[in-house]
DNA sequence: TGCAGAGTTTAGAATTTTCTTAACTATATA
DNA sequence: TATATAGTTAAGAAAATTCTAAACTCTGCA
């Protein structure tokens, strides 16, 4: 364990290494599909109709950034969000992304 | 104006799309400098210590995507944060990240 | 032990992001 | 008009991200 305090020089590094999760679609899939309970890899698979490779690397880059956490039952192993404020943060950007069209459908239509 | 309409199938990317304005560290220091401010391009430059080419061009990433807006003044042109619930956000990912360095922390010391 | 299902890891190509340098536009003022 | 200051844009190299295919590990069970 190396690094356990937090320089000022490297915050805002840190701070966008851990946003980072957010800047894929299928990492956002992922978060939506866990957002309220826990699932296995190959739920998350059928879920999102792509390879079990693939969702895996995704879920492997949230879970070392400690976004994401595992336990496992048998031959499943199932993922969960680590820290509800992660979730939230994911709504309050799609909740940019509404209002952003809101803007715009007023500035075209006037209603 | 096209795409006015949004479309479930490219919400998880125009999600993503947004999200990417966090994923880098100089972009999240420029959103905490106009975290309660407007302010021109140069104090921008003096603040970070990058080149005025870099900070333009972080700035345009985050003007073209509704981020931030401007208005000039003079032979001035001052930014600002287009909506608050992005600084939210960024504030619940840097909240997540010392929540983390705290459970690590306690992890060592047993405090 | 051997097999099948569940998940991970690796290697590499294609794409995207980032930064530097240089050229460019716009505004104010002498 | 000429010049300085403020800011933007373009081109290209270096670095990071993403996805696919294939090989690999781990667990449960016959």
């Amino acid at each position: 364990m190396k690094n356990v305090v937090l320089t000022d020089k490297s915050l805002f590094e840190m701070q966008a290494e851990i946003c980072k999760t957010l800047t894929n679609p299928k990492r956002i899939e992922i978060l939506n599909n866990l957002r309220n309970e826990e699932k296995t890899v190959t739920e998350l698979v059928n879920a999102l109709g792509v390879s079990k490779a693939n969702v895996s690397q995704h879920l492997a880059v949230m879970r070392h950034k400690g976004i994401l956490t595992t336990r496992r039952d048998g031959v499943n192993i199932y993922y969960r969000v680590a820290n509800p404020k992660v979730i939230e943060a994911c709504t309050l950007m799609k909740e940019v992304l509404f209002e952003q069209h809101a803007a715009k459908k007023k500035a075209v239509t006037g209603i």
